[in-house]
DNA sequence: TGATAACCGAGTTAATTGGTCGGGATTAAA
DNA sequence: TTTAATCCCGACCAATTAACTCGGTTATCA
């Protein structure tokens, strides 16, 4: 029941975007630089969000990234969902093609836990905007 | 984002107990081939679920596994955290030892979502009780 | 033209997952 | 007292995945 690093790495660096979301591009290696992350990571991770559609590239000297909209209209289920693909808690509640189709579904007993389970995972994630995260709304309390 | 095997063989194996709850101990045998699960696997499972209280065991011929408590009194959450451990979205929340020291706790703009993630996943996990699973309560809505 | 930076695909290493295998200890029943 | 059922335990193993790394190509600016 763990996220990858990849989608960890994801959303400190759209945080990092949002926060610098005035000025021009961000290159990744400032991003890398000051996370801590490597570059070449990053550099796998990026193109997941840009296939989302939730940054855009400038390519060349003084390029970068930027975000595609403002931070108060990104959700950190879309960046956790652009990096790992749909959530989907337990096997049998796959849809795609390749997975082992599961025959019980109407019999399965457990079945709706999984699915009450992947649904509050993803209102949860929806519910953070990434303009919560870089300090704009302070005095966070968990709940 | 995923539960284990585990996981999954374990919370149905519980149902199954919680189902037959009223007879004898149940064999592994008989959930293993009524659920198609490896025997051996689920020998994998159950000193998990024993240590953590949640059921007892009966040795030698004639034995086989009971639960511990009515159904109505055991949580899915608690079958999960028995046989996963406790449930820890991403490493930076891990409190033992072994685990690298997140060192950015205060500075962390990314925190707050993660202990929330984790909070609403164990609250969903706990609401949910071995006789709702058994038919006891039907006509189950997800939300 | 040279530096910067996104882009791409393949390779590597270590850990985890999802099992299997073989046997030992315990107990009820024949 | 033997036998068969059953839990119990630890070792082993193959396949997959995770988390990077490497070496380059393409686009853009100064």
């Amino acid at each position: 029941m763990k996220l990858s690093a990849k989608v960890e790495y994801g959303v400190r660096a759209m945080a990092i975007l949002a926060y610098y979301c005035q000025s021009g591009p961000l290159p990744l290696r400032e991003i890398a630089d000051q996370e801590g992350i490597s570059l070449k990571f990053l550099e796998q991770i990026f193109p997941d969000l840009r296939r989302a559609g939730l940054i855009s590239s400038v390519r060349g000297a003084r390029g970068g990234y930027i975000l595609a909209y403002p931070p108060s209209e990104i959700r950190v289920g879309d960046i956790v969902r652009a990096v790992e693909g749909p959530i989907v808690p337990i096997n049998c509640l796959s849809e795609s093609e390749k997975d082992p189709y599961c025959h019980r579904k109407e019999a399965c007993l457990t079945r709706y836990v999984w699915e009450k389970l992947r649904n509050r995972i993803n209102e949860v994630l929806d519910e953070v905007f990434l303009d919560e995260l870089v300090d704009l709304k302070p005095a966070q309390t968990v709940n």
